[in-house]
DNA sequence: TTGTAGGCGTTATCAC
DNA sequence: GTGATAACGCCTACAA
């Protein structure tokens, strides 16, 4: 079934076949019906990979992402996937599980399958080679939730944000607050949300050297009860992320301390399901689908100018603290 | 960077460039290692779309989902890529959102972009055109979640799950149970649990009438908070889905009511979050994953057998039930 | 073991 | 406005 069955069942070139599908208006309305009726009659759909063979462009976009276990990404794959079939690109969306290695085969394989260009969450921009590959070979990219000043980048301030969490979790009247979150060695943003809590802590001459780091979902909310059983335990805190946070309200369960009455907590990625929970999490919202869109939009914008996009276009969109339930002033007994 | 550039680096013929990425047995292992040197040393990655328009087989996968807000079939698709890529096939999902004007986009670009075979949740096999076209073009195929007698599927019995459910709250005492459910319209799988509901309720000698439809997520929390409202109130809840389970909990914390203490709330689904609510979901778990897993294995089997596949293919996998604590005995005074 | 050449389905250049 | 044809990068008989 191709192009060729269909010149021959309206009786024309396949060069005019072609046309009405590509160039409509270069061929007259009359063979144009008829060529349309041809091909529907038959089914036909142009073949992509000869197409993507003969124009060198794929319309498709490479997607890059850690998981999409955690709702963060897929909301915002959502939104990619709109933008994109917006404008007329589909998308080719690979997960890495957070490894260098399937980083790295996910490029590999983006390369090989022609994608225009890329849209990835990688570990670390500093450090990853996919990256670098990537680079050298010129290919159009974007970065989302990563921020560098090498490359351009579609993310919220998060440093900014924890800062202004924990000064808020301050004058609630909290002191002892930890900072929950995952490897830190897995990802730039968990390090952008420590600094983020250092500078807070310090903002608000407290101590910000309580870290728990959980590197393992199995382990995490076994680690984090443990903590929450010692003495002096935290009034409060502060997860790198809103599965953390989840994981963290049901550790003070375990641990029998109930949220926020006993114990605040709050989290980080604005997750839509955080709002259906019982407490409402507490949590710094981030735009999902608009990252998304927005790296879409930018990409494309690149990929339609020739011009290899610069750090000049890094974006940075605007995050808010949603109040939540699972956040409120500590017991005057515990404070 | 073709395989041109390789051969003339590496001084032999493109042929023999070929053979070393394809058949490395059939080549001296000197040259290859040379051939292998200048490869790399180029950068050089196989032209995907190339090999895919001269072979005819493009080693992509297809697949279909609803949507990838529910983590239920993001667990899926983990389930999916795994195998998938432990086979040598690559993926390329596109969601419907429950859409059948996108099922049958969707359909339509995966047939343009040469997938191999097709892994699809559609809203109903009995009606689905995506799916008749799919048959016509003689595309394999397998159905995940979907049941029906006349094609491939994959899926647990969702229909005795719910039936096995609703006894086992009549036993802990329930009277009063309502059944929670999306668009009854919009798939095929809420329709089989509700057929189990309203079968268990019969031979408990209960009211299976009770349905409480709830189309929009924007208005569920409140339309199920209603219903809790009003005398005399179900005991418990059964609903189509964890999410909507988890929707529920919220509306009866808005009506002033405790889970489990005062309302018994169930799900279906097992995604993996609910274990690390409070309280833990009570729900019917799916092996999700593997439902994705041995979707493909069954797919591939016939891609590599050439025999097309049928509904005899059909596989029933185990479901669960996981105990959680959302739901108990009804209160003696509720009672 | 290695090389030569034809063709997969499409688009784009050139004639007509 | 329409048709013939070369080329995109690759694989695979077939020949050497």
């Amino acid at each position: 079934m191709s192009i060729q069955d269909v010149a021959v069942k309206a009786g024309v070139s396949v060069a005019t076949v072609s046309r009405v599908f590509n160039t409509p208006g270069k061929v007259t309305p009359a063979t144009r019906e008829h060529v349309q009726k041809a091909a529907s009659a038959l089914g036909y759909v142009p073949n992509a990979s000869a197409r993507t063979l003969r124009t060198q462009r794929s319309r498709v976009l490479g997607i890059v992402l850690p998981t999409l276990l955690n709702p963060v990404f897929a909301e915002c794959l959502e939104g990619i996937a709109q933008a994109a079939t917006t404008a007329g690109y589909a998308i080719l969306p690979l997960t890495t599980d957070y490894r260098l290695e399937l980083e790295d085969r996910a490029v590999n394989l983006l390369m090989a399958g022609n994608a225009d260009g890329m849209i990835l969450v990688v570990s670390n921009p500093a450090t990853s080679l996919a990256l670098a590959r990537l680079c050298n070979a010129r290919m159009p990219y974007v970065l989302a939730y990563n921020q560098h000043p090498d490359h351009p980048c579609v993310s919220v301030d998060s440093e900014q944000a924890v800062a202004d969490l924990v000064a808020r979790l301050a004058s609630l009247g909290h002191r002892r607050i930890t900072l929950v979150s995952g490897q830190l060695a897995a990802s730039d943003r968990a390090q952008q949300r420590r600094r983020g809590f250092v500078r807070g802590m310090e903002a608000a001459g407290l101590d910000g050297s309580s870290l728990l780091e959980v590197p393992f979902v199995q382990t995490a909310v076994q680690e984090i009860s443990d903590v929450l059983r010692r003495t002096p335990r935290p009034t409060a805190l502060v997860c790198s992320n809103d599965l953390l946070a989840i994981r963290s309200i049901r550790a003070a369960h375990l641990a029998g301390l109930s949220v926020p009455r006993d114990l605040s907590v709050t989290g980080f990625d604005g997750i839509a399901l955080g709002e259906d929970l019982t407490p409402m999490l507490s949590t710094i919202t981030q735009p999902n689908a608009d990252i998304g869109r927005c790296s879409v939009e930018l990409l494309i914008q690149a990929l339609a100018g020739g011009a290899p996009l610069t750090q000049a276009a890094s974006i940075c969109l605007a995050h808010a603290f949603r109040t939540g339930e699972s956040c409120t002033a500590p017991d005057a007994a515990t404070h």
